[in-house]
DNA sequence: GTCTATAAATCGATAGAC
DNA sequence: GTCTATCGATTTATAGAC
């Protein structure tokens, strides 16, 4: 039967190109760019064809979403690995979240600042296999185990480790977020990252 | 010369009528609604006229831009005056900053989250009199300051005031926006604020 | 499976009548 | 000063030929 699956595995061949045209245009010319006839025209297809691979425009934008959150699980694994002290853990996940954010801006954007759009209506009530969240939960979960670590470990004060971890996330996207929107807005974006970490860390310090 | 004076008068509400429309229609239904054809029938006027009170879609949506500023800074003023200890000053400004953001997430959105589309346009390199920069500006001087006298009264550590006040704004900055965006990814939105920005202080003290 | 052609809608902006 | 009418371009999505 190698037949049906030289198939598959061309109909798959297709809608990869699709993706990584979407992506590609996503990445450089932003998310208005993002339409099936500009697809079209990037992949040398009509945009008719793009129908048979995708239900629609935002079924392509949301596997974007669901790549993106994967691009970051992926960078931020690394970077905790071999790192046994919970404090020291924390600032290199923050390290990592914020040269993912500076390397990858596009990217970051994508799943953190256009959620209302996309990632959002991905969220609604009943879908409930929203892939994207499953991501996102793992990369947060970098962050919240760290910290439930440092204050198990007496590095913390007793804080509520959840939110502790939400506040962490909070400083760097606050950073991150501010810098991409509008760099002339802050200085040295890497200086406030760490200030940003730095004194939120001593701030926390039993 | 009443009748002129009467004329301008009337020209202007007729103005005012268009940007009232327009601001509902924003905080109402988001950036994409902002559609001429939707001011429009909102005012009961036909699209061509607005043409005669703005040059574009981008000039009413700049102009919505500097009123966000100026409410941000009507917001901040009040929460400053009378508060002496610096410390003291930087807190109540955090409080009003996102509170000004939970009662308004639109009007957030609109000034630091849609910065790409409407503000970052108006920033354009020659342009010397981009007015909602000068509100901007005024806005973070609030912060900048405070953290300023609190460094000089050797509350804070010897750290840059300009660079540690853009940490503050971007601790704030980023719990606001991630709860706007997706409220789903954050628990208590004030809870996390007050933490972010006392871990924060308490890392900076002296 | 792919294309052409097109429907049906919406947009910003303008021309010209009144 | 306002309107009607429209240009010209865009979009998502679909129908039907091949």
């Amino acid at each position: 039967m190698g037949i049906a699956e030289r198939r598959e595995r061309e109909k798959a061949e297709l809608r990869d190109t699709i993706l990584a045209a979407a992506r590609r245009i996503f990445l450089e010319e932003g998310p208005e760019a993002l339409t099936m006839r500009r697809i079209a025209d990037a992949i040398e297809y009509s945009p008719g064809t793009i129908y048979l691979y995708f239900e629609s425009r935002e079924q392509i934008a949301l596997q974007l979403v669901r790549e993106g959150f994967e691009k970051l699980v992926a960078a931020l694994g690394p970077a905790v690995s071999g790192v046994e002290d919970p404090v020291e853990r924390i600032r290199a996940i923050g390290t990592a979240y914020t040269e993912f954010g500076l390397n990858d801006p596009e990217t970051y954007k994508l799943i953190f600042m256009e959620n209302a759009k996309y990632v959002y209506a991905a969220l609604s009530p009943q879908s409930g296999d929203a892939g994207e969240i499953e991501a996102g939960d793992r990369a947060f979960d970098f962050i919240a185990s760290a910290v439930a670590q440092a204050v198990e470990a007496g590095a913390f004060k007793p804080v509520e480790p959840q939110l502790a971890a939400e506040a962490f996330w909070a400083g760097l996207h606050g950073a991150l977020s501010l810098h991409i929107t509008c760099p002339a807005m802050i200085g040295d974006i890497r200086a406030l990252a760490v200030l940003v970490q730095d004194s939120m860390i001593a701030g926390l310090r039993a």
